[in-house]
DNA sequence: GCAATAACCTACTATTTTAGTCAATTAAAA
DNA sequence: TTTTAATTGACTAAAATAGTAGGTTATTGC
């Protein structure tokens, strides 16, 4: 089992698209900006939540991406299956062979976690995020850190 | 977040201990022919397990290593803990820094989700596994699938 | 039609972690 | 005094992570 920056990256972008993208569509650009991951990586992860069928994409200026659902019906669990395999912490995942063939003495252990793990990140949604108090508060700092780039950022090019 | 095969080792070896551990310390030789992992392996993890006052060793012949405390005063996240760093699942390791000094948009969830999975794994006990009907069935298949070790290991030795 | 935008795709790479191996040393019991 | 078994440290192959780089394709506004 694992979960690291990838699980979360994509998480956090499809959080960010979430509170972004009610009108029009958000380009990787400017998550990017916003939530500081690569976008190259992102182009990555969202090739894959856009397989699993979690986002739509809009090509072409203005385009970008959006939830291909509504938000109370794409769940945690879901963004970190599409990037990240599964949130299984078995050995065998699932299949109960892990001791030569046969089940393993911790193997059920690891299969209560796992449903555990799962059944938390099922039951929350993006909506339900966005409804948090705290989730607003950091989205509000982002949007007015991003309004006011750094004015460095145009001499990047005459520099070159 | 990691859970892979080191931790679920380091559980399975401590469970191995408190079913085998009762009378005489217990050997790595012997929970590696039980569990099938590697004793060199072992002895790295059971290093770990020391360090973390979880068993003490027994030097020299009959030696081995014992639970330092009761079965039902050692839980299964300890163990994890002492082999595996952390189960935490936030990126910054709760210091709540992860964007740049500030807190990121979904570290309030990973937060939440590290407090649950400690939380199960902090209520289960050794004593509580090895009481499992589940797990006296594969004890016992692994104690007579070694009380008649394959005679062909005999012959490793002439081979060289 | 043309330039700009942004998705899309493929390949490559540095770093870290995992899951070990190997060799040597030390302590205790028989 | 030999054997057993813990203890230590260094080394390694393979995999995963977290990217980078460079190009192609589709769409829009001018």
């Amino acid at each position: 089992m694992r979960l690291t920056t990838k699980g979360r990256y994509a998480v956090t972008a499809m959080l960010d698209l979430a509170l972004h993208g009610s009108d029009r569509p958000v380009s990787l650009a400017d998550i990017s900006g916003r939530q500081d991951i690569s976008l190259s990586y992102l182009e990555q992860l969202f090739a894959k939540l856009r397989r699993n069928e979690l986002v739509k994409s809009v090509r072409g200026p203005g385009g970008g991406y959006r939830l291909s659902r509504a938000r109370d019906e794409i769940f945690v669990a879901e963004i970190i299956d599409a990037v990240n395999e599964s949130v299984d912490a078995t050995g065998c995942g699932g299949t109960a062979d892990c001791q030569q063939g046969e089940v393993c003495l911790t193997h059920h252990l690891w299969c209560d976690l796992s449903k555990q793990i799962h059944g938390f990140l099922s039951g929350i949604s993006l909506a339900n995020l966005v409804e948090r108090r705290e989730v607003k508060n950091i989205a509000a700092r982002q949007d007015a850190r991003s309004q006011n780039p750094a004015p460095a950022e145009t001499l990047t090019l005459a520099e070159l």
